[in-house]
DNA sequence: AAGCAATCACCCATTTTGGGGGATTTTAGA
DNA sequence: TCTAAAATCCCCCAAAATGGGTGATTGCTT
């Protein structure tokens, strides 16, 4: 049986590049090609694709919420992004929203299909370099006006406990803990859990992750 | 000037396996070897080193506390972890620990080589399989419990807001949301926002970062 | 000596939380 | 279509948590 695959891409010489070499192929049919999530996503039952080529670049939405989307009608469809370089954060989204690997832009004809086996065998196709943009994105924390301590405090606030869990913890009193939520509220001038989590997040001052 | 490199690895064969080949490198001067990371640690600040080349496994303190305490004391100093494929969480954990890349255990002299100079360049030494084991553990959600709103609605407690912030940000009334949080409770059988991260995190059934 | 980090204490008002009821509407599947 | 699940909302209550204020001690580093 043929795999189907359907292509969302807006630049129509990649898009149609993409399909001339798709059709090529014995195994596969491409069996739809769109400029848009939007307009994938309402024929997307009919086209019941094995594989999506998604791009990230997208008018209207983009192909990171179009990933998440198809992922919750069709759990079993494998979505790979075609990419270029560029933004660690947006590879490390589409991976969140269930992307099944990377095709970069520019790969040749066996490269293309070589990814796309590799992905229907149950792989992750990906490129070394797209690989360590996402591990990058893990390390990368930059100098943070809170101390060690303070870090370690607001790190279990992140993970949800209270300050009494977090005062036995870490072997101190309760108000050890208030005094130190004071004195990290100061310094990220907030006054609340959630705000002091977003800014040591997006600082990546922590982990994200219980550890 | 020559690289200062340690190496701290609990297998005799290895250890001086990797340092034999590090010192018929001209660039590199392998200062100091030890079986575990307590000792390293006693005199790390002497040794000085630009490479610390790591064992994972290690009797006592195991290779990703170490990489910590290391990164603590010499935010210069580059770890590399040496690995076999194994474990994605551990691969994980020491990237956060602040390992600068990996070395695979039976690599050769090139390799190696070709490896520590990367991180020293600046850049993130590791196999392609590696960085797949890191993507891999963002990814396998196994199947939850919960609903989408519910998940929706604990992902938003692990970012650290109120029952009332998640009404606001979700347009529907404070106790809809508690309704749910009673919900998750019982299908987790928890009764406390840090368990609930805590067993949903475990799961990834949340991303353990702000969406 | 000054500054900072870390520790702890007590006061106060407000909010949050968790658990117990019960109810309606919408959605999706058998 | 009937039904079950999901999502929505409301009330009560007591205990816990939170945020803010002021103040103090210790120890370390500069």
């Amino acid at each position: 049986m043929k795999k189907r695959i359907i292509i969302i891409e807006d630049n129509s010489s990649i898009r149609e590049g993409f399909s001339a070499v798709l059709d090529t192929v014995e195994s596969y049919e491409v069996v739809n090609l769109y400029g848009n999530c939007e307009d994938a996503l309402t024929s997307i039952e009919k086209d019941n694709p094995d594989i999506v080529l998604m791009d990230i670049e997208l008018p209207g939405m983009d192909g990171i919420a179009g990933t998440a989307r198809i992922k919750k009608q069709l759990p079993n469809c494998i979505v790979l992004i075609i990419t270029v370089l560029e933004d660690s954060e947006k590879v490390f989204r589409s991976l969140c929203a269930g992307a099944g690997g990377y095709i970069v832009k520019n790969s040749n004809i066996s490269e293309i299909v070589q990814n796309i086996d590799e992905a229907l065998a149950g792989g992750a196709p990906m490129s070394l370099s797209i690989a360590k943009m996402v591990v990058q994105s893990f390390r990368q924390q930059q100098d943070s006006p809170l101390t060690e301590r303070e870090t370690e405090v607001l790190q279990s606030i992140a993970e949800g406990k209270s300050y009494s869990k977090i005062a036995l913890d870490l072997f101190v009193s309760k108000e050890t803990i208030r005094t130190h939520i004071k004195n990290i509220y100061r310094k990220l001038e907030v006054s609340s859990k959630a705000d002091a989590i977003k800014i040591a997040n997006s600082n990546k001052w922590v982990t994200g992750r219980p550890l």
